[in-house]
DNA sequence: TATTTTATAATAGTAATACTATCACGCATA
DNA sequence: TATGCGTGATAGTATTACTATTATAAAATA
């Protein structure tokens, strides 16, 4: 393919648009490898800093502090998620097929994105997993939600909303449901390899067992 | 009543059991009301320190850090809310009014616990609906499990797959789907005050949403 | 009653974190 | 030639997350 597409993250989000710079790139970049080897709590600008080959100060005239810079690399996420949501379901019209390719998508590494400077799929997938919930988990939530800094994963939910009514128009709880699926995928998926007990895996070898008891449990509710 | 139930809670959580002297309880008690307000990432030692009238290296002698006192406070609401759970179903009978009771029970405010010293229950709830999750979603969480931590959590999920199971023995997923509901209770409530557009309300005065929503996605799974 | 243990207070100190500020350099544009 | 931008280098501050030491009062024990 000889095109590439960009992913426009809120402007309220970053001092300094990365995406404009080679520093500004990698400093997302490795960040992402950062935060999943140390785990957000253990991430420092400063660690990012010597990463990069930088100092703190500069990153800091990209990001305000770690939290918006993890809700920067989510943002982008959830732009890359609604994207292909969007192209994969194009040439589909049964909304089973579609709600399945959804969740598969959501219990799935996601396809490597077009442009040069890739994140590391693989990382940012395990960061959504682990991290993401921290980004709106805080006190100030809802000074952050004025800035629509989570519009984005609002709008995944809604669309997930919109095939579910297409599928199911008597079901009074889409929204609810959406948010219901879009956080039990990356929590049970969490539990599978961190707290087994929590599910009904009972050897490792098990695969897509999230993709399956999400479907299983889509289509009971939704008939 | 004249009997006291006592919750114990495992013994390598804390360093000194803050449930053996006044000024342990104390902690414990500033800590929820510290937490509810400032959140869990603006909540430090030198902070419950000064409301408690000690110091720092007081509470350091019982609690080898925060994230402990966090998982101190989340277990010793497990086990109550295992009690209760154990209390309010032992005179039901049908399968189905048990688990509409759990649900009413993980939606709601538990009531007063029995005690002199008790602990701010709305506080607490609302800890465990923000907070809960940061205690495993942690880098260490392999190190952490192996002390048995989780124990009051995991016992919880297997007495609602339990119940799941004599309900409907033929479904698959029991533990995952108990694992899912506890979260999703958590999430849910959430979501409803904060972030209202993930969820179907449309206007602040529903009553019992999550609860309704709950026990419709529950039955609809297990039929 | 004397003695030992213990819990706590008071104080001090350290390394790391989460920033902010200043200044100078080099590069691009006008 | 001047202007401004992005960056590097350096410095500094308040707070956080601890650890260590000593004194003292109360409780347990001999």
């Amino acid at each position: 393919m000889d095109f590439q597409v960009k992913f426009i993250v809120n402007e309220k989000i970053y001092l300094r648009n990365p995406d404009n710079s080679e520093l500004g790139k990698q400093i997302v970049k490795s960040a992402i490898d950062l935060i999943y080897e140390l785990g957000f709590e253990n991430f420092t600008f400063k660690k990012l800093a010597t990463e990069v080959k930088t100092t703190e100060a500069t990153i800091y005239r990209y990001f305000e502090n770690k939290h918006r810079l993890l809700l920067y690399i989510l943002n982008w996420y959830w732009s890359y998620l609604s994207f292909l949501v969007l192209f994969e379901l194009q040439n589909i019209k049964d909304p089973k097929a579609k709600l399945k390719t959804i969740l598969k998508l959501l219990t799935h590494e996601l396809p490597e994105s077009s442009g040069k400077l890739d994140y590391n799929n693989k990382y940012l997938n395990l960061i959504v997993i682990s991290e993401s919930s921290k980004v709106y988990l805080v006190k100030e939530v809802t000074e952050i939600n004025k800035d629509e800094v989570f519009k984005p994963y609002k709008d995944l939910c809604a669309t997930l909303a919109d095939i579910i009514k297409s599928f199911n128009p008597k079901y009074k709880y889409p929204f609810s449901l959406s948010s219901t699926i879009i956080e039990a995928s990356h929590h049970h998926q969490y539990f599978s390899t961190h707290l087994p007990k929590l599910t009904d895996i009972k050897n490792k070898k098990e695969t897509d067992f999230t993709y399956h008891f999400l479907v299983d449990f889509l289509f009971k509710i939704i008939g």
